[in-house]
DNA sequence: CAACCGTGGAC
DNA sequence: TGTCCAAGGTT
């Protein structure tokens, strides 16, 4: 590498027209952003896109502006208000932090500090301390990886290649204006040094790519095989009376841990037996992917004539489908019909 | 360190 | 339809 700093001015230069517009965002030179909005966008951003994000981000806003209104509310409505955007120990470390950093009467202005908070790791310490404090900390994550991966031809394949892409990208973050480099290089991997077809032509670093000069770009960054899914199959049961309809909330901790939902069998480690005896039928059959394995779900639903043996049934007017994970939702919508044939105004 | 942990969109 | 992927963290 001959001059990182122009590099890192090239990436600010660019960043200074073209940055996108975001809700959680300043615009270039304006920083730095609140941390609260900066900490919690960060966090709805790990592993999942802009775009689905924002209406999140903006709900989350509206109904706690600040992290001390976030610390006072109650799981279960956080938990609901997250419900669609999977990976639920976001949510819940989200609460946890919130009361920490509520505790503390501020969020640390460290990375260091920031790394010690539920949900903050490597990455989002960083970008927190970065945008929200204008601390020079280098910050990696996907794009990030990529955009440096290509800059410096670098064969190794990820995971591996992680403490290799770190140490480049540390070489070319500058100590002006950390917060708006970090977001144009992340704004550079998602607009044009894209994974399929990078943007080479338009690109504001072309000059300075050994990858693209090796005519390599789209190759990189080379990625470890990923391991094939197994498939599982699994019940879940659908009980429902005029009033109410049988729900649980999910253990704490793994899969969907901590989420509203309809008790499920066979598929998860839980119980085989239906929650209640009632006169079940099929409604249908769901198919989900999560990220190690594919479920095959059959979604059974029944009028509840007895109490149930696990769940609780819920008043329908304190039930919505909005609050359920995917998975749910997707059932939810086959046994729907079911409960309307059978006189019910769901 | 590898497994675990969601979802929806793009191609 | 299948595959890849998106501003990762925790254990």
């Amino acid at each position: 590498m001959r001059d990182p700093q122009v590099i890192a001015e090239k990436l600010l230069a660019w960043y200074d027209r073209h940055a996108r517009a975001l809700p959680w965002r300043v615009p270039p030179g304006q920083g730095p952003a609140d941390p609260y909005r900066v900490w919690l966008s960060e966090v709805m951003l790990q592993q999942t896109t802009v775009a689905a994000v924002k209406s999140y981000f903006l709900r989350f806003t509206d109904l706690w502006p600040r992290i001390e209104d976030l610390a006072a509310a109650e799981q279960a409505r956080v938990m609901a208000e997250w419900a669609g955007l999977g990976y639920y120990a976001r949510a819940r470390n989200l609460i946890a932090c919130a009361r920490a950093v509520s505790a503390l009467g501020a969020f640390p202005d460290t990375r260091a500090a920031l790394a010690e908070l539920p949900g903050i790791g490597p990455y989002t310490s960083a970008a927190i301390a970065a945008i929200a404090f204008d601390r020079p900390e280098t910050v990696v994550d996907g794009n990030v990886e990529r955009v440096v991966a290509r800059l410096f031809a670098v064969p190794t394949p990820l995971p591996a290649a992680k403490p290799e892409l770190v140490a480049l990208a540390g070489r070319l973050t500058p100590q002006d204006r950390p917060g708006d480099y970090a977001q144009a290089m992340m704004d550079l991997g998602a607009t044009i040094c894209t994974p399929r077809n990078p943007a080479c032509g338009i690109c504001p670093v072309n000059d300075d790519c050994l990858a693209r000069s090796q005519g390599i770009a789209a190759e990189l960054p080379r990625k470890s095989p990923k391991k094939p899914k197994p498939l599982r199959q699994g019940t879940v049961w659908i009980g429902w009376t005029d009033e109410a309809v049988l729900v649980e909330t999910r253990p704490a901790r793994g899969l969907l841990g901590g989420t509203l939902a309809f008790p499920s069998t066979g598929w998860d480690g839980s119980d085989l037996a239906p929650p209640a005896h009632a006169d079940w039928q099929k409604a249908g059959l769901v198919r989900h992917v999560f990220t190690h394995f594919a479920l095959d779900l059959t979604v059974m639903s029944a009028r509840l004539d007895s109490p149930p043996g696990r769940g609780r049934l819920l008043p329908l007017r304190d039930f919505s489908a909005d609050a359920l994970p995917g998975l749910m939702r997707k059932a939810w919508a086959l046994a729907r019909p079911q409960a309307r044939a059978g006189g019910d105004e769901l």
